[in-house]
DNA sequence: TATATTTGCTTAAACGTTTAAGCAAATATA
DNA sequence: TATATTTGCTTAAACGTTTAAGCAAATATA
């Protein structure tokens, strides 16, 4: 519309009669740069409207200052959050975030991997797609020579920094408190095992039923893609059994949503005859009723976390430090899907 | 950790004695290079592993392929399918989406405005803040001369190309339906009327009340943040009026969530003495209790036709095309909070 | 007063690509 | 067989910055 060409450090230079270099300085605030020539090439910069270009910079510098986010998906609290609080540190120096979604697709992901490292990022922070498991994609990072940073969804075959909450110890909390509801009978419909936390929380759910001598039943024990749709057929699945289970352990919120719904369905009392537990805390949890017991993860507190292993891990590279595998304590959220109290 | 120097084209070039040029030209696929060297190329390419430094090739090209984006929020099903079709169109012409969210803070959008800028960025397609009023930061964008695209949240004033649906026409949708169901005095929780598209629902319901020769009470219409939390008080202003409203049309979900609970905790039948609109079809109207009645935005088209008005303004810069205003007919979907045909 | 240091710049090269211009060898055309 | 065209490259410059090295003038030190 306006001016076509963009305004550049040599313009500037040719207006004040310095050189190039100077004028790069000056806007640098370099102290060997008089006061006098910085004062008049901002002044000058303000006037012609001067951006940087930051293609060219990083292009010298070899840094790009960009660093790239990979998570399932951003349309959830837990993801938004992260986010949201990884920029706030990110921003304070001088980082900015490029953020993709992978859909839970393997494809996409590898998509995404390769787009962030072609846009030259300085670090990669990741929560990996439920579908993934080669991780050749991921040793490219490494490969690279640039940061990854994995949180929530990692994988500990990777050697990376990782931030997420204790589900081993998140899974013996929630069937500790149902016990402590009376429950007896304790189903789980988990997270595919190959996942790594989904996997954690099984093995929590295990033996923390066995440690208080519950029947430890494979039929209560479900393998899940803990898709809403997913949740309902898995509860279908475990109502239509012989023995029915008194309580429900659900690895991810979607899933309980769908579990609820058919239980309302089927007239059952929740929580008196079967109390439900979900996982991750999602707003919906507490909108609907009976609202669902859940689990926080501290979204902020790990996106900010992960934030500050990034900046660690840019300040001192040769410095070979130890990896940091830095693991939050959940919380869990009792709400009326398994408080028989006031029943 | 592995090797510290990336590969560049010099050293696909000094490996077969040939030009840094021919390299660059036979990864292009130009048709004056052989195939024998092109198949050489690619083969030592492969082989080092080498990956086009993106910044080197923007620089020169002076074009990144990139699109900046930016979103009040991502945690919304509305904005993550808009981004995500966006996505979908955008990768396949090789560009990709940079993603910022503003959180509805005018501050912060500004600075997403001037980091997309930075990172030179083709395009910036955006659903502006809730807080913007000035429109400076988007002149800065027009005046790059790169195209900037608005959607859902946009504005007359400044002259660009805009896809959203008929806020409009879809008041007098919900005015109409409500009054089908038998509803006398209706009440609009509305946005702030400075956005466009909340400006355009309330006169919507402004003129569909008079048309329906329905009472046009000052106490019925009430401007609102339009936060979950905001929705609750001005649920509860309306619930202390001397007249009550038999029906509230809420102009975001959110609010309309806090408009339901209140009523719940007031023992107020939904819909038979109150019925309850809301507006853009979040995934929890469907999941509550009574499951509440909202407007489909239609995202997916959204996103679509927005990544294609970016790529005609790039493919034909200087054929001056008239502005694009693409607005698209929304539909009503009907839920218990409003049909009183069930009760 | 003679030498050393500091100040305030300039020069030149570099980051890794892309591309216009050009040139020699190979091939086609008259 | 002589000229024109095509093929397959090379050379050189450019995109906009940053930065090491260096130099003259100004100032400090002995």
């Amino acid at each position: 519309m306006t001016n076509k060409k963009r305004t550049t450090i040599k313009d500037i230079a040719d207006i004040l009669k310095i050189s190039a270099a100077a004028v790069s300085k000056a806007l640098h605030d370099d102290p060997r740069i008089s006061s006098k020539t910085k004062e008049a090439v901002r002044k000058v910069a303000k006037e012609l409207n001067y951006q940087p270009n930051h293609l060219a910079s990083a292009l010298r510098r070899g840094k790009s200052n960009l660093v790239g986010v990979i998570v399932p998906r951003t349309n959830s609290n837990f993801f938004s959050s992260v986010i949201q609080n990884m920029e706030e540190v990110l921003n304070k120096e001088g980082y900015n975030i490029i953020m993709t979604q992978s859909n839970e697709s393997f494809k996409k992901e590898c998509n995404n991997i390769d787009t962030l490292l072609f846009t030259q990022v300085d670090g990669i922070i990741a929560s990996m797609a439920n579908e993934t498991i080669s991780l050749d994609f991921y040793e490219k990072i490494k490969s690279k020579g640039i940061p990854l940073i994995l949180f929530d969804r990692g994988e500990n075959d990777l050697n990376v920094d990782y931030i997420g909450i204790d589900d081993y110890a998140s899974s013996h909390m929630i069937v500790e408190h149902l016990i402590a509801q009376g429950c007896k009978r304790i189903a789980h419909i988990g997270g595919y095992k190959h996942t790594r936390i989904f996997n954690n929380r099984i093995r929590g759910y295990v033996d923390a039923i066995k440690k208080n001598n519950l029947p430890l039943d494979d039929k209560l024990l479900i393998e899940s893609s803990l898709t809403k749709e997913d949740g309902r057929a898995k509860m279908m699945q475990l109502l239509s059994l012989d023995e029915r289970p008194d309580a429900v352990y659900v690895a991810g919120d979607y899933a309980a949503l769908g579990a609820l719904q058919v239980l309302k369905e089927n007239k059952i009392k929740v929580p008196s005859e079967i109390a439900l537990v979900g996982f991750g805390n999602e707003p919906f949890t507490s909108l609907i009723s009976p609202a669902i017991t859940s689990v926080e993860q501290h979204s902020s507190e790990i996106g900010k976390l992960a934030a500050k292993t990034f900046l660690n891990r840019i300040k001192e590279p040769i410095l070979k430090q130890t990896l940091n595998k830095i693991i939050l304590d959940a919380e869990l959220i009792v709400r009326d899907s398994s408080n028989r109290k006031d029943d």
